[in-house]
This record gives C-alpha cells, sequence and structure tokens, in this order.
RNA sequence: GCGCCCGUAGCUCAACUGGAUAGAGCAACGGCCUUCUAAGCCGUAGGUUACAGGUUCGAGUCCUGUCGGGCGUGCCA
C-alpha cells in the first residue's frame, strides 16, 4: 500500500515535469510514510517540502499541483495539504480491511518479503573463547545475532550463522594446565592452585571427565610439578611468568600426545556445554569454525600474512613482523608474527577474514562485543590490504550487560569463576523472556539487567503482555467453537464492512505496518523495533478486546470480528516466531 | 591524551534514520470483573531531549565546542 501511494506520487511527478513546472533534471527520492496520528490520513509525504527549493516555489503551492497531477486509485478516498506542504492520503475503507484477507491468506509468510534478492550473508555472532560457560555478556550477542539472523530471513536474504571458535592459544593453555591441576588433585595431590588458572567449578568436572576415563595414568607428584617453577603472585612473583612455566612443564611432563588428550578434554567439555546452553535457547549455527583449522593442514595464517607481504604492508621491526595498519587509518601499525615466532590473534583474525571473503558471500556481518572495538580499524585494514573490499564487512557492536541484584551490581569476571551464567539466567528468568528481554534495546546500548526485577515473574516482563494478547485470542475462538458457533472466514471477510469502531480500523492498520516494520527491523538490524511493535499491537488490541464483545448474535459482526482477531492472532505468532519467543495458546 | 558507544519523564527505554503536538512500560493517584482469560482496560500527573552555538521550510536526530558516564587504547585472547 506504501508502495501504491509511492507510485501515484512518481507518476504525478512525471506529469509536471511533461508539463514543464518541474524542471526535467529534479532529483526526486519520494518518501511516503505511515502517520502517527489519524487526524492526518493513513500516508503523508514531504514531496512537497523535499522539491521546494528546487523548484523554485513554495511548498503548499507545490504540494497542490502535485495532488492535482496525481492520477485517480481506487484505494485512495481523499488526500489533504497539510502544515507547511504535507501531503496526506486517507484511504478507503475496503482497502484497510483487505489487511484481514491477505493476513489469513498468507498466514505464516505474511510479512516476508523478498527484498534480499537471496544474497548471501554471513552472519558470525557470540563466538565467544572456549574457556568457561556462556555468561550474560554472551546471552546478549547470542539473542541479538538469531534474532538479527532471523529477520534477515524472513526479509529475504540467504544466512550463514557462525561460530568461530578460539581453540588456539595461550588461554587454551592455561585452560588446559587448569583441568591438568584439578586432576592431580582428583589423584590425591595438594598443590597450591595458580592465581592465574581458571578457577570455576567447571574446571574440576572436566577433571573428573578426565579421571573416570584415564585413572591416574597422567599423575605425576606436586614436587615434580613445581619444582623450579617462577613463584606465583601471592608469594610476590607474577602470576603470568607463574603459569607459563606451568604450561611448558604439563607439556613436557605429559609429551605431546596427552597433552593433546587433556586439552581435548576440557575443549570438547567446554565446548559441548555451551552448544547445548545454545540449542535450548534456540540459537543455532551452520557452522562451528575452529581456528586451529586456519592453520592444519594448510597454514591459511602464513598464506594470508603471505599476502599482505607481497602487497608491501609487512615490515620486520625488533624481529617481529609488523602490518603497516596506519597506512590505512589504524591509530598504530601491528604485530602479526611475534619476536618468537608466534602468529598473534590478530593474525588469525586476519587469516579467518579472508577466509569468509573466499567464501564468496555478498555480505559479512560480525557482532561483536563492544570491548573488541578496537579491532574494526585494523581488520579493516588488513582486508583492503589485500586487496579486499572492506566495504562488505559490517560490524555491530553489542554493549555489556551490567547485572544488578537489587541495587547491588554483580561484578563478574571469567577468570575468577564469580559470575553468572546464561543457563543461570534462562533458569531464573525462562527462555522467553530472556530471549525478548535482551533485544528490547538497541544492541549499541548498555543494559542493566535487574535480576530480582526480571525474576518477579509475573508483571515486569513485558513478553507477558503480548503473549497473554495471543492465549486470549485462542481463549476467544475455543469459546466460539464451544458455543456452536465457529469462526467462518468467509462470512467473516465478507462482512469486514461491519468494522466501523475506532479501535478496529487503528488495528487494521497497524496489521497493514507490519511487513515495514519487519523489513526496517531486518535492513537495519534492530530486532527492537519488532519488540516495540509487538507491545503497540498487543496494546491496541487489548483495547479493542475490552471495550467491544466478539462473541455477538449478529453472525456478520461476529465472524467480521473473529477474522480479525485472527489475524491479529497470526501477526503476533510471527513475530514472536522470529524473535525465539513461544506464542502460548493458554496461560 | 587519543578512539568508539552514549546522555530523552523520578526509573528502564522508544521515536519509522531530518518531519507535523517527543511516546510507551514501571513507580504514584482515581475508576472498571454476574459479561468472550483482570498477566487486562480507562482516566490523571509527569519534559528547556546534558549545555552552548551552527546548518534549513523544519533538529532529540546532522556539524562544532563544552560538561558527564561506559568501554578500548598489549609482541594477551
Amino acid at each position: 500500500m506504501k508502495e501504491l501511494v509511492a507510485q501515484l506520487l512518481d507518476h504525478a511527478i512525471r506529469t509536471l515535469i511533461e508539463e514543464g513546472v518541474l524542471d526535467r533534471g529534479i532529483k526526486n527520492t519520494i518518501q511516503v510514510e505511515r502517520t502517527k496520528d489519524k487526524t492526518h490520513g493513513d500516508f503523508a509525504s514531504n514531496l512537497a517540502l523535499v522539491l521546494a527549493k528546487q523548484a523554485r516555489s513554495n511548498p503548499r503551492e507545490l504540494a497542490q499541483k502535485i495532488v492535482a497531477a496525481l492520477p485517480a486509485s481506487s484505494s485512495v478516498k481523499r488526500t489533504e495539504i497539510a502544515g507547511p506542504g504535507f501531503i496526506n492520503f486517507f484511504l478507503n475503507e475496503s482497502s484497510i480491511h483487505q489487511v484481514v484477507s491477505d493476513i489469513l491468506s498468507l498466514g505464516n509468510d505474511f510479512g516476508k518479503s523478498r527484498q534480499g534478492a537471496g544474497q548471501k550473508i554471513q552472519l558470525e555472532f557470540v563466538s565467544a573463547n572456549p574457556t568457561g560457560p556462556l555468561h550474560v555478556g554472551h546471552g546478549r550477542g547470542a539473542a541479538y545475532g538469531a534474532t538479527y539472523a532471523n529477520l534477515l530471513e524472513a526479509i529475504g536474504y540467504c544466512v550463514d550463522r557462525e561460530y568461530y571458535v578460539n581453540d588456539a592459544g595461550r588461554q587454551m593453555d592455561i585452560l588446559a594446565t587448569s583441568v591438568w591441576l584439578r586432576y592431580l588433585e582428583l589423584c590425591g595431590e595438594t598443590l597450591a592452585f595458580p592465581s592465574n588458572g581458571y578457577k570455576g567449578d567447571y574446571i574440576v568436572d572436566y577433571a573428573k571427565t578426565l579421571f573416570a576415563a584415564s585413572g591416574s595414568q597422567f599423575r605425576h607428584d606436586t614436587q615434580a610439578v613445581f619444582a623450579h617453577i617462577a613463584a606465583d603472585e601471592p608469594e610476590g612473583g607474577d602470576k603470568e611468568q607463574h603459569i607459563d612455566a606451568l604450561i611448558q612443564r604439563c607439556k613436557t611432563l605429559l609429551g605431546e600426545h596427552n597433552y593433546e588428550l587433556v586439552f581435548q578434554t576440557g575443549l570438547k567439555g567446554i565446548l559441548n556445554d555451551i552448544k547445548e546452553d545454545l540449542a535450548e535457547f534456540g540459537v543455532s549455527y551452520q557452522h562451528w569454525f575452529s581456528e586451529r583449522s586456519l592453520t592444519t593442514p594448510e597454514n591459511l595464517v602464513n598464506r594470508a600474512v603471505k599476502k599482505l607481504e607481497d602487497a608491501g604492508y609487512i615490515e620486520e621491526r625488533d624481529g617481529a613482523l609488523w602490518f603497516l595498519s596506519t597506512r590505512f587509518g589504524d591509530d598504530k601499525d601491528r604485530v602479526v608474527i611475534r619476536e618468537n615466532g608466534q602468529a598473534t590473534y590478530f593474525a588469525s583474525d586476519i587469516a579467518y577474514h579472508l577466509n569468509k571473503f573466499e567464501r564468496g558471500y555478498d555480505q559479512i556481518i560480525n557482532i561483536w562485543g563492544a570491548d573488541h572495538h578496537g579491532y574494526i580499524a585494523r581488520v579493516k585494514a588488513a582486508l583492503t590490504a589485500m586487496g579486499l573490499d572492506a566495504e562488505k564487512l559490517t560490524i555491530r557492536l553489542v554493549q555489556f550487560v551490567s547485572l544488578y541484584r537489587g541495587n547491588e551490581q554483580v561484578q563478574m569476571s571469567t577468570r575468577s569463576g564469580s559470575f553468572i551464567t546464561l543457563r543461570e539466567l534462562r533458569n531464573e528468568v525462562g527462555d522467553d523472556a530472556a530471549r525478548f528481554f535482551y533485544i528490547t534495546r538497541r544492541c549499541e546500548q548498555p543494559m542493566d539487567f535487574d535480576l530480582e526485577l526480571a525474576t518477579s515473574q509475573s508483571k515486569d516482563n513485558p513478553v507477558y503482555y503480548i503473549q497473554y494478547a495471543h492465549a486470549r485470542i485462542c481463549s476467544v475462538a475455543r469459546k466460539a467453537a464451544e458455543q456452536n458457533t465457529p469462526w467462518n472466514r468467509e462470512q467473516g471477510l465478507a462482512a469486514m464492512s461491519t468494522l466501523k469502531e475506532e479501535s478496529e480500523i487503528r488495528l487494521m492498520s497497524l496489521l497493514a505496518s507490519y511487513p515495514e516494520v519487519l523489513l526496517n527491523a531486518g535492513l537495519q538490524g534492530e530486532p527492537h523495533l519488532l519488540t516495540n511493535y509487538l507491545r503497540d499491537l498487543a496494546s491496541e488490541f487489548h483495547t479493542w478486546y475490552n471495550a467491544h464483545k466478539t462473541l455477538v448474535e449478529d453472525a456478520d459482526l461476529r465472524n467480521a470480528r473473529l477474522s480479525l482477531s485472527i489475524a491479529v492472532k497470526q501477526v503476533l505468532y510471527n513475530a514472536l516466531h522470529l524473535l525465539g519467543v513461544s506464542a502460548p495458546e493458554s496461560m
């Protein structure tokens, strides 16, 4: 309908150009908006305001000329010029009613579009290091990313969801060593656990798994493990040096094969936990991409560095290899290969993005925690340096979640093990409320999550309000069947003109705007537009429900109202489904 | 210091990316169940959009500066 109005305006402009009223070279980007205020009609355009300057005319006069040149349409009842020169369009009733019939025939597909035309988008999100369970910050990225992907699919894009598994690097060695030390404790050794190790209880669980599978075959006595190891922080030493020395000792005592076995016990344990957690949260992926796979069998990291080198953007300084990212606007140059010959995390990232680009996506979207924003400039610099189009890559930052219990902020740190996990949050507030709550705010807005408030069950969770509207409609439909006057769709659609109440017209108009809201939310990657819409729709429905009885004597009116109700139910369902929230039939 | 994200009602947030009188939900107050689910509805109250300039028909939105908050600024991941 919005397109129709735009077409009418476009036609009018062309007529005016032919008549010589407007210059041939005039730039006309036609904007049509749904009005906030129904006294302004159903749609409004600012076209005359935008063109007034180019046409050297005052906006209201120009608006009059445009209106005069508008072709007749069976959908438009009348037009009006208002305010500084807005053109308001009032639709006639039959075109307002039409949406109910459209929704009923399209069903689950109502609202979807082909805007994306099958373009391939890769969406990478969460990608938390597999060194511990997901916490509430990851939960926000998960809810946001999963919903964003759903929205893109709904508007015609082909989406690959991917999780980048950081299964290489020092943090993983710390994890493996932590598991081994806990395992030694289970074997009966007494030791001082390193202050920089992973202290969470889950580490002990994986140590138990290892002990159950392998007995004490990896046991070494404490003296041998800690002999000549640099002192830990509490003893006045450096905790980093202490843990690095322990890692080396662990590798030496276990040997390559056994070390890998301990390493895999920890990695698989955590990864399975993460996968299960996300699956239960309704978050699924097409690919789990291993960082280790970048180096074996083919070393893509070396190839990426070579590409940069061939392009002339690598320089050796102090024994390390530097990527000259300042040539592309970065603040400083960055090391890719360290003095000790090891690739940096950044080098892996370059290789990973090279790989993404080689897979032939039309667009690549990364959802990162806000703490990674310093990486945007350097990653884009690397892509440009390799001759790739960095514009294809969009990085969306998700700001942190601060947890509160009442007025007290909950401190979180992965290393110390004192954090709230996503699983704990899900168990406390439920998956529906968690999914919904996470995306009600723009992702670049920091979020305060008050557990006491969210766990207070009923009122404060907006999701119930919307689900309740859905359940109410189901209840009415059940009631209609019980009293032997089940919904008659044909009769209802034929009698739409009996729906004359103001709230009924508003409701239909709101239903008609759903495809536009979905399109906007998807293109802009802002799911909160959809949660706002759902609240509005539920509110408009509840208002109508309270004011006007659906199951009335008059069969025409009853079926028309039932048809409208079922259409509302369908749209509630469609939107909730995209958000990963259930639509209960009764509550 | 520099870079990024922000600053809107007492609180938590919107505002269709520059449109008409800045809107919701909590919290407060007053009404509505013999009636299809009261997890609901109706009404009242709440604002110099941090501040100062600028751009134009028109600014919460864009540009500059100031103030305030969060995050980042490793040969860590």
